[in-house]
DNA sequence: CTGTATCCCCGATGATACTG
DNA sequence: CAGTATCATCGGGGATACAG
C-alpha cells in the first residue's frame, strides 16, 4: 500500500474502498454485504434510466414507459416496485377515471443520483478511451476466433 | 453544509444527467449509449469485487480468488478479460516454472475508483435507511404471498 | 499455478393476453 | 391508464474435468 500505487486517488476514496476491502474480503457471504446489496439494484437493467428519468420530476407510468424508451410494462411495473420498496421511490394513485399514478424520488431517492451522476459522468468521459481499449485488444489479439 | 441540503443536487451530478437524460431518452438504442455500455459492466456479478480487490496494488490470479471469496476460475478469467480488453486492467505473465500471473489497474482503471467509491460509500450509509424501507414495506404490503 | 472446455440450470427479461 | 398473469427464452454463472 505505497504511496504512489495509489497516486491521484483523494484519501476519502481510498478509505471508503479499504473500509469495502475490508468488509467484503473477510469472508463475509454477500448476503450481509450491504455493498453488493445495493449495487446489485443499481446494476439491474433498468433501474438507473428510471431513476434518471424521474430525477427531476415525478412522473407518470405512461411517461416513464416513453422516456425510457424500450422497457415492457412488465419490468416497468418490476423495477419501480423494488425501488418503491428500497424507499428510492413514492408512488401515488390518483382515484380518476382512467386512474393515473405518478412515481417520484424520495429524499433517499435523490441522495442517490449524487454517486450516480459520477459514474455516469466518468462513463462518458471515458468512453472513447475505452472503445479504442478494445479495438486495440481486438487487433491484438485476433477479433477472429 | 451550503445549498445541497434534502433536495439540491450539486450542479455538475444535474448538469451530467440532464445531458444523459437527453442521450438516452431520445430514441438512442442501448447499443449506442456510452453509459449504459459501461454500467452493464460494473453491475455484472463481480467486476466491482475485483477491481477494489486491485485497488491498492498488483494481484496474482489466486490472490484475487482468495479475495474475491466465492468466485469460481471460470468466472475470475472472463471478468479479467473482459476489464483487460476495456483497458482498466493490465495482464503481466511472469514466465517462471510454474507460471504466475499478475493483473494491476491501469491508469484509466483507477481512475474508475473515485466514482465507483461514491457509490460504495452512499451504499454503505445508507444501508441501514434502506433495510428500514424495506422491512416497513413489506409489513403494509404483507410479506406473505 | 493459471487457466480452458463442457455441460447444465435457473433467474432475469421479453411477449402476449387479460383486467379494474 | 396502469397494471397482472402466464408462458417462452436466453444467457449469466456454477460445477466439473482437463491442459500447458
Amino acid at each position: 500500500m505505497t504511496r504512489e500505487q495509489e497516486g491521484n486517488l483523494p484519501d476519502t476514496a481510498a478509505e471508503v474502498l479499504r473500509e469495502f476491502a475490508r468488509m467484503s474480503g473477510e469472508g463475509v457471504d454477500t448476503a450481509n454485504c450491504p455493498v453488493r446489496d445495493v449495487l446489485d439494484r443499481v446494476g439491474e437493467k433498468w433501474t438507473l434510466l428510471i431513476l434518471v428519468a424521474m430525477s427531476d420530476e415525478p412522473r407518470r407510468f405512461s411517461a416513464l414507459q416513453r422516456e425510457v424508451g424500450d422497457i415492457s410494462k412488465r419490468m416497468l411495473t418490476q423495477t419501480l416496485r423494488t425501488l418503491e420498496r428500497d424507499g428510492l421511490v413514492t408512488r401515488t394513485v390518483y382515484p380518476t377515471k382512467p386512474p393515473s399514478v405518478d412515481y417520484r424520488l424520495t429524499g433517499l431517492g435523490r441522495s442517490v443520483l449524487t454517486p450516480l451522476a459520477g459514474l455516469i459522468g466518468w462513463a462518458g468521459q471515458k468512453h472513447d478511451e475505452i472503445r479504442a481499449a478494445r479495438e486495440a485488444y481486438d487487433e491484438r489479439e485476433g477479433v477472429a476466433a
